[in-house]
DNA sequence: ATTATCTATAGATCTATAGATAATGC
DNA sequence: ATTATCTATAGATCTATAGATAATGC
């Protein structure tokens, strides 16, 4: 459980300035690194860490848990108002996608961390599988077992990034919609209704920034 | 790249032993300890971690590599023999559904080194890709993007392992041979063809071993 | 007044090597 | 003879705290 986070405040600055060095660290995979390095990044004294956290995990623990809060929200955001609940699915997966080429920390992050995520209760998996069960109670999916479904759903996009990482020239836009397409003909649409949907317009994310790093 | 590791010797004996030391720490996911405390669990003398790697990462890497590598020869194994190229990867996938409970340790490892696991040289993706593009060639598979297609199998695979994990009661079983009926349709077999494939007996795994610890 | 931060550091821990000891191979 | 291991340890690094300093809030 993360503290309510009130922006303003030294006391909260002090404590973002270390989740922010911690996922700068996490993106370049060094988590084995001294408090001191730490602080030093954050540009805070010392001492300050042991104010907020307990131990490094602890500190890592809780930026992780940011970043997944973050997209979490951003999820939310982007498919607010729409009642089909197989499109708030294909408009989560269609954008998260796009996310690892526009926000390479985020995604970074993500992947490194992508099996907890896969049943973590914060980030895409709660919402995506909200949104199986929700279309399959209507019949607008057709899925036996909604957990397996998630699973399918959420290793394909984890699997998706690793793809997008290890190929920077991949269409990253074209291989998000194709997947998702594919992801919903698997959950029962027809080829052309899962098309449909997939080639609806999107809201434009390129204004958002990436952590620092 | 591993040393050719005879598995005679003296040397070959306590590299073994710090290899399956890391392995231990990894399953446990304890990364962060000293060397001397890897030494100890390898019963061997702290010196003896330099005469064979340079780093703590680099033992882990090799720790990580062995467990692909024994994954891959076991496919490999089970896999030999067989013509088609959809009844290959039906059975690899099956199988590695199963491991997750049949391997705790080796399925720990590879959850938590998934996203890499993914795009390896080593373990079960070459040989899904290759299996794929196979099928692809004759027909027997319809895949746009083979390596698209890779990246939503491996994921729900790894996706699998982590629902398992988080679900104790769960059917192993059911939920793998499920989740290779849903890839091998949406690789275009009907589901008819996809049902029939994943019906097929399967060698017994039960008397394989799991990593110590 | 209260709360948080910063600087400095004592003590603990860790790394990496040197030198002595033991095992292997020809 | 050669090669590997083990034990002991010097020097470096790290953790976690105490006490001094600075910022905030009423």
């Amino acid at each position: 459980m993360t503290e309510a986070p009130r922006l303003d405040g030294r006391r909260a600055r002090t404590r973002a300035a270390l989740v922010a060095a911690a996922q700068q660290l996490l993106v370049e995979d060094r988590t084995n690194v001294s408090v001191l390095e730490i602080t030093q990044l954050a540009d805070v004294g010392q001492g300050s860490f042991y104010n907020h956290f307990e131990s490094k995990d602890q500190l890592f623990q809780a930026a992780v848990d940011a970043v997944l809060e973050q997209h979490g929200a951003l999820m939310d955001e982007v498919t607010a108002g729409i009642e089909d609940p197989a499109e708030v699915f294909a408009r989560a997966f269609r954008l998260t996608g796009r996310l690892h080429r526009l926000m390479p920390g985020v995604s970074q992050i993500m992947l490194r961390h992508g099996t907890e995520m896969l049943m973590s209760e914060r980030g895409l998996a709660p919402r995506a599988l909200r949104d199986i069960r929700s279309a399959a109670a209507t019949g607008r999916f057709r899925v036996a077992d909604p957990e397996l479904a998630l699973a399918a759903a959420g290793g394909a996009i984890l699997a998706l990034g690793q793809l997008l990482h290890s190929q920077p020239e991949r269409d990253a836009a074209r291989s998000a919609d194709d997947l998702t397409v594919d992801l919903l003909r698997l959950f029962g649409l027809s080829e052309d209704e899962a098309r449909e949907v997939c080639a609806r317009p999107l809201p434009d994310l390129s204004g958002l920034t990436d952590l620092p790093g």
